[in-house]
DNA sequence: CTCTCGCCAATTGTCTAACAATCCAGTAGA
DNA sequence: TCTACTGGATTGTTAGACAATTGGCGAGAG
């Protein structure tokens, strides 16, 4: 996957740190210095500042100013509080996308390889990610879709621990991908709502629980 | 006002770029580009990059890959999408804050300000946006706030036409921050969430109502 | 022995200059 | 008249260097 048409040295940086961090390279904890990128991609430091920056708009780093970058350590309040806000933007824009009453080809596409995954069994995070990225991206909302993709860095990071840990059965959040999408081919606004709500609220307890379970 | 401690370069610029669009000395419409900016100001290039990076972030400028970045003329579907979007964030918010019971210290100050305003007259886009991204940022809820503050450079956009075309009187907009103080300092989760989407509501009429009439 | 002050290393913040890629309009040629 | 090309304008990207801030560590005073 990831061809990238126009392999930029920022991008290519931002790609690499961003898979690295997802897939647990990176410690959760762990510093990422400007120098250190730098040094390990062979840029200069202002490259890789932008590379980073990047990752931080995107939720995967955090930063202080003056201090070293560092992968997010989710908590249990940044988790109450993801999933909230989680809550409120995608199950708006579900229903927006009911409205209108049609699906996203992307979004069927993501769900017809989730499927797949699930026939033939193996991490599923990445087209779980997909699938909800493709929902809130088609929203007619545009603001709605970029507060949804300034969510979704974070969200990707719980999504890895659902699939790591085996807190969902990939069959489950497949059935329940396909009645969301039922709900916008209908048409029926509060219903697709109310199966956003369910299915996110689903993901957040079993993290939630799963948290309490090891700390 | 505004005493910038450490007044950095690209702040500045940013600064004096974002006042000049709030009061409409960048007319809608207009490029800004990156060579006039660092010309302007007697920097190089990518230090006006940066700064016109920020406005773009806060939604006070729009571009588009290689073309110069533009002062947004908002559009009614504009108006409409990010008023909607404002009622389910700041509505949230504000819930939120009434969870707590207790007024960020910033929004009572603003309220006041604005007060004192409805009293002698004169412009109050600056305190009427201070107060609402107060509210905001006062939430417990850091990604509600997050995603508040990057809808609240449009939003003051359209504040500042509120004011200039005196489609809403100032001592309604103050009584209606009473209210909405009241209910949150009461406790009161739902009457604050309702009071404060009447409040955005009528804000959003009042424009659309004014967009329509000149266009 | 403890506390405070000051220095030093680490790190990011910022800036300039230069080259590369892309887009658009206007023009020359078929 | 329509197409292809060229030139200017604009942003994208990068390297290198200097400045400012932070936090920790050690030395000296109490």
């Amino acid at each position: 996957m990831s061809a990238s048409p126009s392999a930029t040295m920022p991008d290519a940086i931002f790609e690499t740190l961003r898979a690295r961090i997802l897939d647990q390279s990176e410690a959760p904890g762990s510093a990422v210095t400007e120098s250190a990128v730098a040094l390990r991609f062979g840029v200069a430091r202002p490259t890789a500042k932008i590379a980073i920056e990047r990752l931080v708009a995107d939720g995967l780093l955090r930063r202080e100013t003056h201090r070293a970058a560092r992968v997010p350590e989710l908590g249990r309040d940044d988790i109450v509080d993801l999933f909230a806000s989680r809550l409120l933007i995608e199950s708006a824009a579900t229903a927006s996308l009911a409205d209108g009453g049609t699906i996203p080809a992307d979004a069927l596409a993501a769900h017809r390889e989730l499927l797949e995954v699930a026939r033939t069994g193996g991490a599923f995070a990445a087209q779980d990610a997909a699938f909800h990225r493709a929902l809130a991206s088609g929203s007619p909302s545009p603001r709605l879709a970029r507060m949804h993709a300034a969510l979704m860095g974070e969200i990707e990071l719980c999504i890895g621990q659902v699939q790591a840990h085996h807190l969902l059965p990939v069959t489950e959040v497949a059935a329940q991908h396909q009645r969301i999408l039922d709900a916008v081919t209908a048409g029926d606004a509060d219903a697709a709502a109310d199966l956003a709500r369910a299915h996110i609220d689903a993901a957040g307890q079993a993290l939630l629980a799963h948290y309490d379970r090891t700390h």
